[in-house]
RNA sequence: GCUCCGGUGGUCUAGCGGUUAGGACGCCUCCCUUUCAAGGAGGAAAUCGCGGGUUCGAAUCCCGUCCGGAGUACCA
């Protein structure tokens, strides 16, 4: 199909469900003053994730365009944990789900560790709170939902022989859609295990409109009856998920595209209760470079583990939300706030966008070196103090090409070390590496020399630059010119006279000839830092005990 | 198989019937320069998946087709 996006879309602006949310969700996307909490509906959006692992970019993304619209329409954000399969459900991962929204720095106005007005807020509690049970004697009374007594093995066979015949697929009625109620009364007494289907109607269109795509439709012949509560009494998700999204009065729901094809019977449930649907913004996935879905099989997708590299947070929010959203303009690196301002539903995309990690360090590296040194030493500080960064930096394997992982953190150690003995001289070893860097943690092996006596050198350029026939004396000079150096803070150009004068009292050409060899002999290293500004940050001491080593 | 969704340089995107198809990352060249970055100036890179149609005119509208993805669970 051609895109006909512009079409779906404004198709979908002229026909929207109820004006009060129209307003909202099409508000014009600059010049005017955006409607906010003007409307007799205001914005309620909710995070609910099933916490079973770990808390990747693409969950990231979702409820970073839930806090954008929330803020940008003055409404609320509500945080619910989705445990009704008791079988995966962890505690740790709903620790590490809480740990990372908070490093996110995503707050959410009602959810289980703050409370709200319509709660419980956590699905299994709900269960426990008889909510489900009521909302589906409520169906099964209006024969809009049914019992199914069908065994494992029958439903097994069932599909067997579906597959065989090629076409649709699913539960369409079985033997229990239109069972006699004694039928179903005997089997419940005989202590048969069943389950309760929605029963979908047949012969009609189903629709529902995205924010994204406008409006969606289906065959509802095509649709099986989908399992509302299991045979455990406990919730699937579609069941669950919509009574809790109609209970809490969620206006927009934010989700996966993963949803799209069982939407349709998300629509036939609300339909079903008679309850006003939410709008709908099914978001696409991002995928990995290979261009599969992303998990935790394939790269670090784990948002901690970005976050113990030293990505900042507002770095990672920033890249993640501009797959799949923009704008409307060329505006890349953006703020919160700029990004709140911005945020538009017209501006999602339908097509899925690929995690390039080139592009988040360039990203990264414009947030380094737009910060004050002090900050960005702060932050570094603060990062090195997570029991995540530590972990992530001990267990990560070492990638070829990679600087070693244990070097790398043995230099943030180290760095973090001299941040609290010599505050101001961390401060200006970060000032000189912080345009050279791409992520916070760059800067522990970046600034290693400066504190460690024993820093790494790299051998080929002692090699090459330690062999020059004047490079002894000229080491020599220099030391005895550190000696009478009077310093003043970290002012470079007494360091570069001194090197002037060493160029001249030798009779070097090239002024290279005496910053190279003095740069390997002082850093350990051929590249980095103007050399002055090194040497001042090392002061003339330290210089001089470097250059008679 | 069936249902639904998607398809603009390698990547993220702008585009809403008339543009030399714009920007950004990455890549390359040059400048700056004590190295590396940063910065500046250039460059390569898109027959807008493909084929028809509508139209004076299509990346934009329509139809078909191909490819990719998702779902097809008593998982979310």
């Amino acid at each position: 199909m051609s895109r006909g996006r512009p079409a779906h879309r404004s198709a979908h602006r002229a026909r929207g469900r109820s004006g009060a949310s129209l307003s909202l969700v099409y508000a014009p996307r600059a010049g005017r003053t955006p409607q906010v909490s003007s409307g007799p509906m205001s914005v309620r959006v909710r995070f609910a994730p099933s916490p079973t692992g770990m808390l990747h970019v693409g969950a990231l993304r979702t409820v970073l365009f839930n806090w954008l619209f929330a803020k940008k329409h003055g409404g609320t954000l509500i945080l619910r944990i989705e445990d009704t399969d008791q079988s995966r459900y962890s505690p740790e991962s709903e620790q590490e789900f809480v740990d990372t929204l908070a490093w996110a720095g995503i707050e959410f106005d009602e959810g289980p560790h703050v409370g709200g007005p319509h709660g419980p807020y956590r699905q299994s509690e709900r269960k426990a709170a008889g909510i489900y049970e009521h909302h589906v004697q409520r169906l099964l009374a209006s024969r809009d939902a049914y019992w199914a007594f069908e065994t494992p093995e029958e439903l097994a066979a069932m599909r067997e022989a579906q597959e065989k015949q090629g076409g649709k697929s699913g539960y369409f009625g079985g033997a229990w859609r239109d069972a006699d109620p004694e039928r179903v009364a005997v089997a419940k007494s005989e202590g048969r295990p069943g389950v309760v289907r929605l029963k979908v109607p047949r012969g009609q269109t189903l629709t529902m409109d995205d924010a994204i795509r406008g409006r969606l439709e289906w065959d509802s012949d095509q649709i099986d009856d989908p399992v509302l509560i299991k045979a455990d009494g406990m919730p699937t998700y579609h069941f669950a998920a919509m009574v809790d999204d109609h209970l809490m009065g969620v206006t927009h729901v934010f989700r996966g595209d993963e949803w799209l094809s069982s939407a349709a019977k998300h629509a036939a449930l609300f339909d079903a209760f008679g309850w006003e649907r939410p709008v709908f913004v099914h978001c696409p996935v991002i995928v990995g470079n290979d261009g599969k879905k992303l998990s935790k099989r394939h790269g670090a997708t784990r948002v901690l583990d970005y976050a113990s590299q030293g990505f900042l947070r507002d770095s990672i929010l920033n890249f993640v939300a501009l797959i799949g959203w923009s704008p409307g303009d060329d505006r890349e690196v953006m703020s919160r706030e700029e990004m709140v301002a911005a945020f538009d539903l017209r501006g999602l995309q339908p097509s899925p966008g690929k995690f390039d990690i080139e592009k988040l360090r360039w990203m990264n590296a414009v947030r380094v070196r737009a910060m004050a040194a002090s900050e960005v030493l702060d932050n570094l500080v603060a990062l090195a103090g997570e029991p995540f960064a530590e972990e992530y930096w001990r267990t990560v394997e070492p990638e070829p090409g990679e600087p070693d992982p244990r070097e790398v953190w043995e230099g943030v150690r180290i760095l973090v070390r001299a941040a609290s003995e010599d505050c101001e001289r961390a401060v200006e070893a970060v000032r000189l590496h912080q345009e050279r860097v791409h992520t916070l943690a760059e800067l522990g092996p970046a600034c290693r020399f400066f504190f460690d006596p024993d820093f790494p050198i790299d051998a080929k350029a002692a090699e090459k630059w330690f062999a020059e026939p004047y490079a002894s004396e000229l080491f020599q000079r220099l030391a005895e010119k550190m000696d009478r150096l009077q310093a003043v803070g970290f002012d470079p150009a007494p360091y570069e006279a001194a090197l002037r004068s060493c160029q001249e009292e030798l009779g070097l050409e090239k002024f290279a000839a005496v910053v190279h060899p003095t740069r390997v002999k002082l850093s350990g290293r051929t590249i980095g830092p103007g050399l002055f500004e090194l040497m001042a940050v090392l002061g003339p001491s330290e210089v001089a005990r470097r250059l008679r080593k």
